[in-house]
DNA sequence: TCGCTTGTTGATGG
DNA sequence: GCCATCAACAAGCG
């Protein structure tokens, strides 16, 4: 689920649950999330430390504490709870800092396809995190422009590809050019201006909701509200969606309103 | 049993 | 260098 909505509601859940305060043990119930680093140094190096201010790029939780930064990364089935300690702990809870005001905070994934790493250092951060474009969040016009330039592919994998923008995933692609009425196998080196305009509101506009809602709203007036029905129809036009597996994603798209030629 | 799933990475070939 | 495709990672669901 985890794109780059539901990752800034765990920034804030992190912010909110573990900011100010100690970690007086980091218990690890599943090595199988650990990342560069053994349960044993996790505990050892994080115990006693305090968390500072959490950040966030693309789909990335950066926690630095006093000592080395906890990076998390949710992959499609992982979020951050916090609790009373005394509260039961989730069946997929893998990692969880107990802290010193009696809180949890638990890292939970069921399928473990990311996970937990530790940094010491930027450089560490840095090569973690991997080539990262710039926040989705902070993308402005220009930046696009800038983004798309001598690109040739089409324009939802580009969009969707961490190295050029960072954040967006496989529902908030599909979203963002269902709003901008751009088909996704569209060139992005034969969008017009126009069309670039229209990406970069739709794309504001839509994380600008997801944000707010914590994740991409299912409503029935988003496309991504409709990609669970059987016989799926756009809630814009109202005709039959087309489905289809593009670069190895599902993607949903209305073939009425989602032109594949410039206009 | 098979196919499907909102994540990333790396190999391969064009 | 860019791009598309595929396999792999892991676990659950229908």
């Amino acid at each position: 689920m985890p794109e780059l909505p539901d990752v800034e509601g765990f920034r804030r859940t992190l912010a909110s649950c573990a900011q100010g305060h100690r970690v007086e043990r980091a218990e690890v119930a599943d090595p199988g999330v650990l990342r560069g680093v053994t349960a044993q140094r996790l505990k050892r190096e994080l115990k006693g430390r305090r968390f500072a201010a959490p950040r966030r790029h693309g789909k990335w939780l950066i926690a630095p504490t006093d000592g080395p930064t906890v990076v998390l990364h949710f992959g499609m089935t992982g979020r951050l709870v916090c609790g009373a300690e005394s509260e039961p702990v989730g069946r997929f809870e893998r990692v969880a800092f107990d802290l010193d005001d009696g809180h949890r905070l638990g890292y939970e994934d069921q399928r473990k396809l990311q996970g937990v790493w530790l940094a010491a250092t930027d450089a560490d951060l840095d090569a973690i995190l991997g080539e990262q474009g710039p926040d989705a969040l902070s993308l402005d016009r220009a930046d696009l422009d800038r983004l798309l330039a001598g690109r040739r592919g089409g324009v939802k994998a580009t969009l969707t590809d961490q190295s050029v923008v960072a954040g967006l995933g496989n529902l908030l692609g599909d979203e963002i050019l269902w709003r901008a009425r751009i088909h996704p196998q569209r060139p992005v080196n034969t969008l017009t201006g126009a069309e670039r305009d229209r990406l970069h509101t739709a794309t504001r506009e839509v994380l600008r909701a997801s944000v707010r809602a914590g994740r991409v709203p299912d409503e029935p007036d988003w496309l991504t509200g409709r990609r669970d029905a059987p016989d799926p129809h756009c809630p814009r036009c109202d005709r039959p969606l087309s489905r289809a597996r593009i670069t190895g994603r599902t993607t949903l798209w209305c073939p009425h309103c989602q032109e594949n030629r410039p206009g």
